[in-house]
Formats: C-alpha cells, structure tokens, sequence
DNA sequence: GATGAATGAGTCTTCATTCAT
DNA sequence: AATGAATGAAGACTCATTCAT
C-alpha cells in the first residue's frame, strides 16, 4: 500500500476515536483496555499504534477533540448580534451542549467527566482542558461584559466573574444529568432565567 | 465485642481511609494501587482487607463518607432562620466547602470529580452519590421556597429548578477551582450576586 | 505467610538464577522470554518479580552473581606462596574457569558471552562488569610483577601490560571454546607455555 | 540481468549493511529492529525486504561479511616472506584489527562481540562463524611452524597450540578494549612481547 | 487478629514481515 | 521495482486478593 491520503488517515482516526468513544462511556478511561478498543474499531492492534502513540495519546485525542468541536459550534451563539440576553443565551448553549453531546452509542458529556478526573492526574491533558475551557469562559466573559452595558447588571461584579459563575452553570448542569438523571435542559434554563431575574428585567426593560 | 474494639475499629478505618485520600488526590482512582494505600496506612496488606472488603468498597468509602459529613456540616446552613437570602446562602456554602474539602494533604474536591467519573461506570455508587446529591439539592429546593415566598423570584420558576441550578453552580465550582485554578470562593461569590440581581433586589427590599 | 527467612530469600533467588542461567544458555538473554524463566523457575509470575524488579536487574544478577565467585575460588591461586610461575598459573586458572563454568544444564562461559554482548548496550551492567574484570587483571598485574622480579620477563614490559595480555588469553579460551569447540584446557595451556618459553626459562633457572 | 543492475545491487545491499552496522553498533543486534534500519538507510521496508530475506539474513551478512575483508586485507601479513618474528606479527596483527574495524559511526570489534552471542543460539551463524575463525587460526599455525623451525619456540608445543593461544589473545583484546576501554595496541604489543620473551630471543639470534 | 509472600489473569505495546497498489 | 500500511502473536510487567503461618 503506498502513502495513504490525508483524508483516509483522517477517516481511520475517526473510526478509532468512534471505538475509543463508545468504550469509554460504557466503561470509563482506565475500564477500557486498548483490546477493547481494538476490537470495536474492527482494526489490528498494530493499525491503531499507528494512528495513536499511545492509550494516553488516544485519550486525549478522545477528550479533547470533541471539545474544539463544541467550541466551534458555539461560535455563532457567542457572535450574534445583537447579543441574546442571559436567559436566552444559557438555554441555547445548554441545549447545543445537549444535542452535541447525544450520540448514537455515547455521550460526550459523560466523557467529559472521565476526563476531568483524568486530567487531575495528567499534568498535559490538565492543561489542553483548562486552555479550551477557558477560551469558552472567555467568550461567556466577552457577552458579559455586553450584558453589563445593557444594564442586565450592576457593576459591583467584573464580567468575568459573571462568566465564572454561568460556566460553573453549565460544568454542574454536566454532572447533574450525567450523575441525576433527572435534570433537563427546560428545568435548567427555568431556574436559571428565574435565578437571573430575566422576566422581571425583561419587563422593565420593555 | 466490647465497646473499645469498636471504637479501634473505627480507628483503623480512618487511618486506611486517610491513607486512601492522600493517595487518590496524587494518583486518581485507578491510578493507585491497593499497594500504594497500604504503604502510605502503615499496615499490612491482610490488615487493610480486614476492615474494606475490596478495592471498591474502599474507593465508596473514600468518596461518600466525606459527603456525609459535608450534609452535616452544611445543616445550620440550610435550618438557619431567618434563612439567608440567595446570595449570602450561595456565598456560605462555597465557602463552606472550600474549607471542608481543603485538607493537609489532599483535597475532597479532587477526589469527588474523581468519583463522579467512577460512578459513571458503577451502578451502586453511582446510585449512593445521587441519593446524596439530590439529598442536598431538596434542601436547597426548601429554602428556594422560602426565596420565593419572600419574593425573590417570580413564579414563573418552580423552586426545586432554581435549586437545580444553584446546585450546578457548586458542582461547578468545584469542577472550575480543581481544573482552572483561577478560580476563588469571593469571585463566584460576587458573580452570583451580580447574576442574581442580589443588590438591586436588597436595595428595593429595603 | 510472616516474614521469610533471608536463608529462603537467597534460596528463592538461586532457584531463579539457574532458571535464568539454563534459559540464558540455551536462548540468550534476548531469546529468552520472562515466561521462559518464570516456566522453569516453578513459581508464579509475580513471585519473580517480588525478587527481580525486571529482566535487566535478572540479566544482571545472572551474569554478575557469577563473576564474584569465581573471584573468591580463584583467591588461592592469586596468593599462593612462592607464586606459582606463568605457565602453572595460566594453566590452573584456564582450568578453574573451566571447572567453575561447566554447570549441569549450562555453561557460565557461554553466559558470560552473552552478558559482553549486553553490557555493550547497557551502560550499567558495562560498568559493573569493567569493575569485576579489571579487579581481576590487577590481581594479575600483581603477580605479574613477582614474574618480572624473578627474572621471567625484561624490564622493557610493564607487569599490567603483561597482565592485559594473560587477560586477554582467558577471555579469548572462552570466544574460542564456545564457538570453536576444539579447544581444551590442555591445549592451551601447552600453547601458552610454548609462547611464554616457559621450559626455556625452567631450565635456565635450574 | 546486465551487469549494471547487479552492481546497483551490490551497492544497495552495502546502504542496507552500513545502516545495518550503525544500528547495530549503538543498540545491539536484537536492541535493533527492522524499522531502525529501515529509517536510517533510508529505504522502504519493501525494499530492505528486497535484498535481505530477514532480519537472521541480515544479521549474518552484518556479522560475516565484514570477516571475509578482514581476511583479505591480513593475507600479506601472513604471506610475507621472511615471515615476521612472533612479537612483530601479532603487533600487526592488532593493529590490523584496530584499523580495520574503526569505522565513522561504528566498530566492527562490537559488531563481532554481538556476532558471537548470536552465533551461540543460531546454529548456522555459529558454523559460518567457526569456519572463517578456523581459517585464521590456520593461518596462524602455518606460521608458527616457521616460528618453531626458526627456533623461536622449543618442541613441546605443536604449532596449532601456539596459534590457539595467539588467536586467544586477538579475540581477548577484542573483548577488552570494548568492555574495559583501558587497552591500546601498543600495550598489548608490549605485553606479548615481553610474555613471549622476544628481546631476549632476537638478542640470541643476532 | 495480623502478616506479607504468592498468585496468574490481564495490561499496554512492539515488531518482523507481507502484499495491495 | 518500490512503497508503507497493516497484521497479530508475543513481550514485559502489574495488581487485587488470598491464605498458610
């Protein structure tokens, strides 16, 4: 076989990163075996070394590659103009995380926390996470800072505090419906539109 | 069995227990070996085995005892009357568990986010942590009532949603201090305030 | 099981050695697998490594344990007083070699083979075989220099040039009577004495 | 085939052994795996496969080929006439080897020291090995017969002991400079010489 | 109760070789 | 002739748990 195309490399990483997902979410990171792997992704032990270096390698691609995903996904609902107000934005991004995550045979968000505590663990997968979460929180920080100037706010607090607070929201609704179950993403953007006061400011900004 | 056997007893366990902590803050749940806990208790492997019956019943040990105590902790909190508007509640009990979880040489936090990813894969303390979770969140639920009433929010929101989302708001709290390390008891303090509206709701109280 | 006897620890690591030295003989150290050893060993996987930490530190012990006994056995010949002259000397000691080397099931000589080719890779075992050969050449170096006193040799010669060269003689019986296979003690020790004009010298000294 | 291509052949079985050889040198035969070879040659894995049957084959040719030149390039010193005295020869003799063996980026003495462990589990390696080493040492005997009628040794040794012995000391040598790096050509020839008594024979003669 | 040596299935990973292109 | 992706058996080593003492 000569040199592969960079398209095929790409579709081959693909169906192993697909395998690694689905036994990582029924059995978590340290569960799954690489032989696990292997099997689901129908390839030789050998074919998936060559595309991943290493279990840990292929964690992180595992953790790490969704997330740009999600992040590009988001940008439209960071970039509107004019910005949506707290309420509206947290439900349409608590519901994008929701339909992202959802796949077939996995969630993404259960991953996710799989990687959080695998990241407490691994100095280089710890700093990819805290890198691309903080782009988002950045991104919330940048709205927040429109927020304020639409007055949905007081300016005791900094807007990246206020981001700080509506990621918190996000990481825990995570936990909460993978840990729960009884968490949707309607009780949610309820409680946090009542929380946020919306109808009321929405009132009197009308 | 006399008395002070059961108090050795208990002894025992603590001391396995602590060596436990100390090992999955630095290493991860799976990323310790029963070894390792041994060494670091002092006793020996029968030892260890006489007072946790596995690895598994170690590690339920290790995340949920200290949850328990936490509820403890947390009672005055939740039965203080008048009970304490939203924000300084909020403010309390972030603050609460910061000291909680922060010990010599590890930290509760890390090792809950650890066993929040075991959970994912183990049915019974999966379903241990949810019942205390949601243990919490009713009692955050009671006193969003009492928020209500006192006309915090609207109506719109039922109160046990709102608790929903404050509950989020600790979970991710406690995911963003363990990932991000930017992340202080004062400044999601203030960002809830801001959120909540909590200054121009005391201002129009007054 | 207590604490075992430091009688039965040595005892379990020799039962290991010769399992190491028979598969060594046979295979190689790289032929042969840690299964190898473990099979003919009789204990269990882990057992081995509870007295080896890995193949290396087992590679090591066996072609190094080795070395340091020969060294004692061949104490008396190094001290003998009058010292015996070249030729008695190189004879005995080609033929201690070859009594201590020539086990049962395998043969030191050919170990020790093998051990040269892996120290060239592993800086460790290279050191630690340089310090045992060179121990030895001194300690012909020694005698060496008794031979110069006696009148065996000029003066135009070092004594531990002349001991590198007797070194050189063993080491190079050893190449020769594990590849060759028609080399013998007497051979050699014929050759050796023709070469040194030992008869020549005897009867001069007479 | 036209002769064109089977220079080519030639030339590309050499790029392979030079690769082959540097691997070999810096991480011994078995440290190195095919890949190696095929990285720093340059080639495919196809083509490597092209002109080597096997790593074995490669092995061998590694270890052989480099002999045959040997041979070639001592025969003048073994067809000199007058043939030189004992001490003169085997001065030549190392300081052939030294030459021959220093390359750029590898030795062919630890080349040859990882030949003979491998030779010591694979019989053929063995065989082709013994044969050209019994050559040699043929050739060594033929001039110790000269050595013997010139009167340089008395007649109780036969002529093949005394090339025995010789031979002992080049593959000696071979071992010490490449484990104890102590040793140089020229006091290895010190040390022969004095050994072998050869001022005071040359004084006699003239 | 207490000890710690022993077990052996299971882990991740490598590597000589092939063969479709 | 030449390529290099793919194979899969085999390798070294770990670790939760037990049980003879």
């Amino acid at each position: 076989m000569p040199k592969i195309s960079e398209e095929r490399r790409a579709d081959r990483r693909l169906q192993i990163l697909n395998a690694a997902w689905k036994c990582f979410h029924r059995q978590g990171l340290h569960g799954t075996s690489m032989a696990d792997i292997i099997r689901v992704s129908g390839l030789s032990a050998g074919a998936v070394y060559l595309y991943f270096r290493s279990k840990d390698d292929l964690i992180e691609a595992a953790v790490t590659s969704s997330l740009g995903e999600f992040t590009e996904l988001a940008k439209p609902l960071f970039e509107r103009t004019p910005p949506a107000d707290p309420g509206a934005f947290m439900t349409e991004l608590v519901r994008l995380l929701e339909r992202f995550t959802k796949r077939g045979e996995y969630s993404l968000k259960v991953i996710a926390i799989h990687g959080w505590s695998q990241a407490l663990t691994d100095a280089k997968l710890k700093a990819t996470i805290a890198k691309m979460y903080t782009d988002i929180r950045n991104q919330i920080a940048r709205l927040a800072t429109m927020w304020q100037v639409a007055g949905f706010f007081g300016t005791a607090a900094q807007a990246n505090e206020v981001a700080e607070v509506c990621f918190s929201m996000l990481l825990g609704y995570m936990v909460q419906s993978a840990l729960l179950d009884d968490v949707t993403t309607a009780s949610h953007a309820k409680g946090f539109a009542a929380l946020s006061q919306i109808e009321r400011l929405r009132e009197r900004r009308a």
